[in-house]
DNA sequence: GTCTATACAAAGATAGAC
DNA sequence: GTCTATCTTTGTATAGAC
């Protein structure tokens, strides 16, 4: 992708991250950038094009980037902590999950984002599931319920959360951590 | 409230759980109702107004009357459970707890509205936390880590999976639910 | 690739009649 | 309390020059 490309690309994420899809305007990413809202329609001719690479970014940069990550670590522990930290690292002051943030609008979404958003949400959950399975087996995590349901309910947990350090100064978010840590992992001492 | 102030009231309320405060418009009112736009305006001059007594209907009619319910119930098991699905009951499908939805759009939200759902977030934390003091105390629940904690984790997953269920074909809902119950109530069984 | 200018529809809001 | 009419601003989008 080229520089100008990215960067209102990058741009878009935050505001989502930030705002919502459909409370930020090109307006907003034009003064933002630097440029005007021309521009951007030069290269996402519809807002719809500019969420939709949003998404596959998100696909890209995060998920497959995450993924080679962690087929070169060596503990299911190891993964799981690789797993919320780097997703943590992905998120500022005052935003929430991008994915979080399009699930919640989820029914004014166009039909092609429906589509991808539904897709991160269920990759997101496969991969979770995949580390469980795995301390499960070696012994070092432990827990009642499916792996499926376990996983679920961790993101969840952890998104959720994200939501509620918006309006309660406590650092919620670790406590959550903090929390599933707890609840999992065998040795597991804060 | 007059008939047709709550009506609006109730009518915004769906749409807020549906679409979010930013995205449903006087106009999206005026048509669902059958009256016009600026009826609407006599009632509630702003959007902003609308708003609060939106955040003020969920305080009166959902935290208040659970409130009561709650002191009429005998045990902390009994008080969970009636919390947890009271809950669901105010939810359609392709619906989010409103609280959630407003803790997405938090960032675009007039002042007024931010305090009264950072209110609503503290209070409904508070709430379960005490019935989960209430359950270690007497022994019917058990979990590591403090009833704080705890109490915000289970909300973030609950609500989070409310969100994941509008991506996932699965009863997403029903199964972090259960997954919950095992984790914190000692004799459960699904 | 970026700009100015412009079109068009939607959103929030008000004035004034009934 | 509800309506018609109107205003203003914003959001999405396009045309055409440089």
């Amino acid at each position: 992708m080229k520089n100008r490309k990215e960067q209102i690309v990058n741009t878009a994420t935050t505001f989502i991250k930030k705002y919502g899809y459909d409370s930020f305007s090109y307006k907003d990413l034009s003064e933002s950038i630097g440029i005007t809202k021309a521009t951007i329609h030069h290269h996402f001719p519809k807002k719809e094009d500019l969420g939709l690479t949003v998404c596959e970014q998100i696909r890209v940069k995060i998920f497959l980037a995450a993924e080679k990550k962690i087929s070169q670590l060596n503990t299911p522990k190891e993964k799981l902590e690789y797993v919320m930290n780097k997703f943590l690292t992905e998120i500022e002051k005052g935003e929430i999950c991008p994915i979080s943030s399009l699930q919640a609008e989820y029914n004014i979404l166009p039909n092609s984002m429906k589509e991808m958003v539904a897709n991160l949400s269920e990759k997101e959950n496969t991969y979770l599931c995949e580390i469980l399975k795995e301390g499960l087996a070696d012994g070092s995590f432990q827990f009642s319920g499916s792996p499926r349901s376990m996983a679920i309910m961790i993101i969840a947990a952890y998104k959720g959360s994200l939501q509620y350090s918006r309006t309660m100064d406590d650092n919620i978010v670790n406590i959550v951590l903090e929390q599933i840590y707890k609840q999992i992992i065998k040795d597991h001492k804060a």
